[in-house]
DNA sequence: TTGTTATCTCACCGCTCAAT
DNA sequence: ATTGAGCGGTGAGATAACAA
């Protein structure tokens, strides 16, 4: 923790010709006193620390110590801020402090105001408009698993309801059409598996590590679930709800169809919740085919009109 | 020239936490 | 229980820039 901070703030000072020692303290969210310390260790390192009092003031390294570092172009940089950004907003921590500090040591002081203006262009928060839920700590649990190589344990819900206690050796943490996904080997089943994190719950770490072990990637990189079987599903939807047809299944699946009508065809799992996400959109989608999945949202709506109408 | 302000330097003290 | 590392807080002092 203090050796990461060391580092970045010889980052910065690299970059800098000089720094106050509260825009590091702000910089590095610790106070003052221990940013004069980190620079009484650097110091001692042999370092060539030099400061100036007064207004204007600040401490830096001497000139003749410094080396060319420009391998990054301002625009590699204002990707990295932007990825930092948003994997700080998921991940709570130190190191991400310290490695956002880093990264914006290495923006040349001319091109600061730019850089840090084009990196506040895009935003990505994956946190909910309204409180702050329980993905965060789950997060940070798999996260601190992955780093630490230890197993977890978890209660996993799955898409029918069924619950039962997993152990997981983590292999990766996946984010797809904006949720979490946990792949790993599940000692439970003795294969790899994929856990949509907000599924779980009373994750805890376990004291015991696991070997790494070569990942079958190509068993994760599938698209859907293995134990989906996918049909062929036909939709004649209206324009209303276009733009979502056109996120979930891609703009070559829309053929139009008359006025203001398109014909969507895809593959999807014929299953309850395929079923559920299609009334979603009321009169605005018709399912055509196949009539397996036609006889599953008619049923659906048969049981939800008995708790409306008499 | 003097006072104000901003900044660094140094020396304390006390707290927390992990290791022994 | 003790020890050491790391950190935060505070106060006194030195220095430099700037304005009155």
């Amino acid at each position: 923790m203090k050796i990461d901070r060391l580092v970045a703030i010889i980052m910065v000072l690299m970059e800098r010709d000089v720094i106050g020692a509260s825009e590091l303290a702000d910089m590095f969210e610790v106070s003052l006193r221990t940013i004069y310390r980190d620079i009484e260790a650097i110091g001692k390192a042999g370092i060539p620390i030099v400061s100036s009092t007064g207004p204007g003031g600040g401490v830096g390294i001497m000139d003749s110590y410094k080396m060319e570092k420009r391998l990054f172009s301002a625009s590699d940089i204002t990707t990295l801020l932007i990825g930092l950004g948003h994997i700080k907003s998921s991940f709570p921590g130190d190191k991400l402090v310290n490695t956002l500090a880093k990264v914006r040591g290495m923006i040349p002081q001319e091109e600061y105001k730019q850089i840090e203006m084009k990196a506040n262009q895009i935003k990505i928060d994956l946190s909910p408009w309204y409180g702050k839920g329980v993905l965060p700590q789950i997060l940070d649990t798999v996260r601190i698993a992955l780093d630490t190589q230890r197993v977890i344990r978890f209660q996993y819900i799955t898409r029918k309801r069924i619950e039962s206690t997993r152990e997981v050796e983590p292999c990766r943490l996946l984010l797809k059409d904006m949720n979490w996904y946990l792949q790993g080997y599940c000692r439970i089943h003795q294969e790899y598996r994929t856990f949509k994190l907000i599924r779980m719950k009373h994750v805890q770490l376990l004291e015991e590590a696991y070997e790494l072990h070569n990942i079958p990637m190509e068993q994760f990189d599938h698209h859907g679930f293995p134990n989906d079987v996918k049909e062929v599903v036909r939709l004649r939807v209206d324009d209303e709800i276009w733009e979502d047809m056109i996120a979930f299944f891609g703009d070559e699946s829309l053929v139009p169809d008359g006025d203001r009508h398109y014909i969507v065809t895809t593959r999807l799992p014929v299953e309850e919740a395929t079923a559920r996400l299609l009334i979603g959109y009321c009169d605005h989608c018709v399912c055509l085919e196949p009539e397996s999945m036609r006889k599953l949202i008619k049923e659906l709506l048969r049981r939800t009109s008995v708790l409306y109408f008499d």
